[in-house]
RNA sequence: GGGGUUGUAGCUUAGCAUGGUUUGAGCACCCGGCUGAUAACCGGGAGGUCACCGGUUCGAAUCCGGUCAGCCCCA
């Protein structure tokens, strides 16, 4: 025998070591990127990837990102499109940064940064953000990620920061980028302001006071606007009460006083008794007046005035708020609209310090039951007690965090709602609830973005300022350059701190504002910044805007789609991206969140070095990607063998078979078998819905379409087909046979190829010996002449036959090896007898027949069409289903075959609501399936000759499962020497020539023997003894 | 507190936009069958208040309203 044309594989071989073998391979012969580098003339196909920051270890969930990625940039090279920026990128700044380098300097405060001196301080976070590159690059490699790792973007790079001071500069010129005070929270004790992740670091269920005061209106001698609050520190500071304008207040009388407050509060406050006396809309409130509850602070006149705002809301308190506009966000805002200056007592280190109040030099928090205890002697202390709530604190040194105004520069996105907003419909979301949704809410409510940071490792606010208050922006090292006369080597902290500028207005130093910006506008700006645009020309913005596809997690909505979105559509009118898929999160086998703190977070490099790529990304693919999934090993491990070790065995099969007989595919001609034209047909047909799902990016719909491919594959086509294989005589049905089969397994791993890249590979370099990579193939594209729906349908129903036939079988305790006498198929649509000869050998009858409707052994029974009755009759349904229950069908036939309708209690029916029905005679067992439209009559009358017949099959069967116990070769003859009940030797003598041929025995010997085994078949002996002739 | 999202068998889930006999699968379990590629496959069984309450309808897993729970984002 000559060299085997197709490679023989090994059934048994693991997915991880196909994995790394295939992974070798690429490696290499350079094949990855000989893939990217594919389509030199194709369309364009643009991706951005979103950077992670590899100071953290890649996690099962940035597996999924990857894999969900790298599916669209091999599909879309395979459908012959140029993919370009197909590299990685890495985010390099920010806060996590500082931590772990904190951690590292065993320290803990910006004092303690400064003393280290900020430029050991940065050095150290420069080297620490690649801490873990070397992991994510094994990741990356091990799915088979295909990107250039090598190019990817850096966000520390002088290159992308000079963009973004590009970017900041045109921003602070067309005024979008300004200076302002904001509320954020601040911790007192490290001095900073903290990022709202931070915030949501550290809260905690604390215990607070919990007062009710009460505030003097000015026009009315005895009324009281009653107030509550969590914050008594911020009393001293009020400036305003807010009501909602909606709501309705009343006035409650107790002994001399009256109280105003919300209605639905009374009860609460008062008790159901309370005695209200009026009652008004809050919007007649607005504009009262009300004396200084505390008073220490001078006030503008504007101040102490009932204001409105929609932010009052009646779960708690009294429906009126307290504003101190120093001290909320909502407060600060109706300081804004009624415009008047911030008080605020209140240094950066959180204590009074302003001598007027009697509390100065006290912590704020501390001041609290000072407080208290002047508002009781005072008397406008309606009620105190103690409430348990949540509240912030500094995550890292767990002082309370206050809400303090600082100086921010900001980024004006509410000016641009419609911008963004407008921009967002222009976008594809996937799924498509995160349109209107989860982002286009987020749009709508767009805040203007708080981009400065009081830290030191991020990206410098390229902004200058003189003495007196004169600002420039730079826009790029040039600049500096130009006006000092000297080259910044490193646009970081702390030596772009050292650049001095000279004043253009006054001539005075100018001194960079000490900032470094959000790092989320860093990877936001990845769009141009990562092309260092302007200053390199091969970023396009009007051509290469928006990119053509992206993909992360769902936390990124607010995060990296969002700053990508905003900061395109500020600065280049357009959105960053027209299509994006988002995954949901990965939760632990418990269905847990994973974190740290729980230590139960999956590695993608445990993944993959137990499973493999393949694995590991399949499992990704069941279910849906927009849902949250739990880590299951067991699921990881069954959805790879299901299809990927299916395809195996299929390839084995093949492979071996058409090796000995030298088959070699000459393309698919015209095929005339049934089974073979269908399996054409069906793969074209799923070609077909593949290429629709993947284009639509819906990866785990295509998937769930080859899954079902290969089951059909490998247990309709190929366990129908096997015989035909087997067959010595190889001509040329036979050759459509392989040609079919190779066609099939050929497409199928081509369609694969972007789901399972590893052994996709594998097995296409084995079908194709010389062939490169399947990587390098084009997408299959379906021939529409060959997809025959008639043909699937017939064999959809063929297959529902012979499962109705083994339910019958079943019934009638008939085994599927016993044959019997006939076989009666009923199909209500057209249903070839050729199609049943596709399945003799699964139904086992000396004879099948399709019959019409009238030959069905059957008699007549009624059956209610509740599609078509129910809304003619409505409520009188039920009743009627009762009466037709009671009913002769036999009465019914000459009126259902007149073609008049049935009346029922003056309703006339419409056409087919009621039908016979029949159910089989006794000497059939039959079974039907709805669906399909089949209905199977098994003819269980077996006389002596079939009942010997089914023995003699069980015989071989018997014979079959010793041959492979003694593991004989294909062709091994045997000799059979055995013995046995009466029936036994009957059926073995009657049947001797069928029962030799089929188990290749040479020799039937009615003797007993001392190695013979003692079977029982169904309560006949058998005693056989087989050994090779 | 606000927004979003999910809730279907012991576990993992499909179906839900366009309401229509008894909600389909897979894993595990039990019984049976099939097997000369397959640790595969097939038939049957057991296992579901389709989270709960209400509404619309002749009819709701599906549409509407509310509640509860999980999760995510934001405060």
């Amino acid at each position: 025998m000559t060299d085997p044309v197709y490679r023989p594989v090994n059934t048994n071989e693991s997915l991880v070591r196909i994995n790394t073998e295939v992974l070798k391979y690429w490696q290499d012969a350079g094949i990855i990127d000989e893939v990217r580098n594919q389509n030199k003339d194709g369309p364009v196909f643009r991706f951005l990837e979103g950077p992670p920051t590899a100071n953290g270890r890649p996690h099962v969930g940035h597996a999924m990102t990857i894999t969900m990625k790298d599916i669209f940039l091999r599909y879309r090279t395979m459908k012959g499109f140029r993919v370009t920026r197909r590299t990685g990128g890495w985010d390099c700044h920010g806060l996590p940064v500082e931590i772990q380098a904190e951690k590292s300097f065993g320290i803990k405060s910006k004092k303690e940064i400064e003393a280290i001196g900020i430029e050991k301080f940065n050095s150290y976070c420069r080297n620490s953000v690649f801490m873990y590159i070397d992991e994510w690059s094994k990741v990356q490699s091990g799915l088979g990620y295909s990107i250039d790792q090598e190019s990817s973007y850096v966000t520390l790079r002088n290159d992308y920061i000079e963009s973004e001071w590009w970017a900041l500069k045109t921003m602070f010129e067309k005024k979008i980028l300004e200076k302002d005070f904001k509320i954020v929270p601040y911790c007192p004790r490290c001095g900073t302001p903290l990022a709202s992740h931070e915030v949501a670091q550290g809260y905690k269920d604390v215990k607070d006071p919990s007062v009710y005061v009460e505030f003097k209106d000015a026009n009315s001698p005895n009324r009281y606007f009653l107030v509550w609050t969590t914050t008594p520190w911020t009393l001293p500071s009020n400036m305003f009460l807010a009501v909602n304008p909606d709501f309705t207040y009343a006035v409650v009388q107790v002994k001399d006083k009256e109280y105003v407050l919300v209605k639905d509060r009374v009860g609460a406050l008062f008790g159901e008794k309370a005695n209200i006396i009026t009652e008004m809309k809050g919007r007649d409130l607005v504009g009262m007046r009300y004396t200084q509850l505390l008073p220490f602070l001078p006030l503008p006149d504007k101040a102490l005035k009932v204001v409105a705002g929609s932010f009052v809301g009646l779960e708690d308190g009294t429906g009126i708020v307290h504003i101190a506009p120093a001290f909320g966000a909502d407060d600060f805002d109706v300081g804004k609209r009624e415009a008047v200056e911030l008080i605020n007592p209140v240094d950066q280190s959180g204590v009074f310090y302003s001598e007027k109040l009697p509390w100065r030099g006290k912590f704020v928090k501390d001041a609290d039951a000072d407080i208290i205890v002047y508002l009781k002697k005072s008397g406008s202390l309606f009620k105190s007690e103690k409430v348990e709530h949540t509240y912030p604190f500094c995550y890292r040194c767990d002082t309370p965090l206050l809400y303090y105004p600082l100086e921010t520069w900001f980024i004006r996105v509410s000016r641009f709602r419609d911008l963004i907003m407008a921009n967002n419909q222009k976008i594809n979301w996937i799924p498509d609830s995160l349109k209107d949704g989860r982002f286009g809410n987020f749009l709508k409510e767009a805040k203007d973005w708080s981009l400065s940071r009081n830290r030191y490792w991020g990206t410098p606010l390229p902004i200058w300022k003189c003495k007196n208050n004169h600002y420039t922006a730079i826009g790029s090292v040039k600049e500096i350059e130009e006006q000092t006369g000297k080259k910044l080597e490193d646009l970081h902290r702390p030596f772009v701190d050292q650049v001095v500028l000279k004043c253009r207005e006054c001539g005075s130093e100018m001194r960079r504002e000490p900032y470094v910006i959000d790092t989320w506008f860093d990877s936001g700006s990845a769009t141009y910044a990562a092309m260092h645009y302007p200053f390199d020309s091969s970023f396009n913005p009007e051509r290469d805007l928006p990119v053509d596809f992206i993909s992360e997690a769902i936390d990124q909505t607010r995060g990296w789609y969002y700053s990508l979105h905003v900061i395109s559509s500020l600065l280049f009118g357009k959105p960053a991206f027209a299509n994006v898929l988002t995954i949901e999160l990965i939760l632990d086998e418990q269905g847990r969140k994973m974190s740290k703190s729980l230590g139960n977070t999956v590695l993608a490099k445990d993944l993959l070095e137990e499973f493999g790529g393949d694995a590991v990304r399949l499992f990704f693919l069941m279910g849906v990607p927009w849902k949250t999934r739990n880590v299951d090993k067991k699921f990881i491990t069954e959805i790879s063998r299901r299809t990927l070790h299916t395809l195996l065995n299929v390839y084995s099969f093949f492979s071996s078979n058409a090796n000995l007989d030298g088959f070699n595919y000459e393309g698919i001609g015209s095929v005339s078998n049934h089974l073979d034209r269908w399996i054409v047909s069906r793969t074209n047909s799923v070609i077909q819905s593949t290429t629709a799902h993947l284009d639509s990016y819906m990866p785990h719909l295509a998937f769930r379409e080859i899954e079902g491919f290969v089951d059909e594959l490998s247990n309709f086509y190929l366990r129908l087909s096997r015989e035909r294989f087997w067959d010595s005589d190889y001509n040329k049905a036979k050759k459509e046979a392989y040609s079919s089969l190779y066609f099939a397994l050929d497409t199928t791993l081509k369609l694969l190829a972007p789901l399972t890249p590893f052994f996709s590979d594998f097995l296409y370099t084995k079908l194709h010996p010389g062939a490169r990579s399947v990587h390098l193939e084009k997408f299959p594209v379906a021939d529409s002449n060959r997809i025959d729906p008639g043909l699937e349908e017939e064999l959809e129903k063929a297959y529902a036959v012979v499962e109705c036939t083994r339910r019958a079988r079943q019934q009638a305790k008939i085994k599927g090896r016993q044959p019997v006498p006939l076989i009666l198929v009923y199909s209500d649509v057209r249903f070839e007898e050729s199609t049943m000869m596709a399945l003799k050998g699964e139904l086992n009858s000396l004879e099948t027949r399709v019959i019409g409707r009238d030959m069905r052994p059957v008699k007549p029974k009624l059956n209610v069409s509740r599609e078509v009755s129910a809304p003619a009759l409505k409520s009188k349904f039920p009743e009627f289903l009762a009466y037709v229950e009671r009913a002769d069908p036999e009465e019914f036939r000459e009126l259902l075959e007149s073609g008049k309708p049935v009346v029922f209690e003056d309703v006339e029916l419409p056409p087919g609501a009621v039908s016979l029905v029949e159910v089989p005679s006794p000497e059939f067992s039959s079974a039907s399936d709805q669906r399909a439209g089949v209905e199977v009559f098994v003819d269980t009358r077996l006389d002596d000759s079939l009942l010997s017949l089914g023995l003699s099959r069980e015989v071989i069967r018997r014979i079959q499962v010793m041959r492979k116990e003694l593991d004989l070769k294909y062709d091994q003859k045997i000799v059979v020497k055995y013995g046995g009940s009466p029936n036994v030797l009957e059926a073995m003598q009657r049947h001797g020539e069928l029962i030799k041929s089929e188990t290749l025995a040479i020799e039937l010997i009615p003797e007993d023997s001392p190695g013979q085994k003692k079977l029982d078949i169904d309560g006949e002996t058998l005693r056989v003894e087989v050994s090779a002739a």
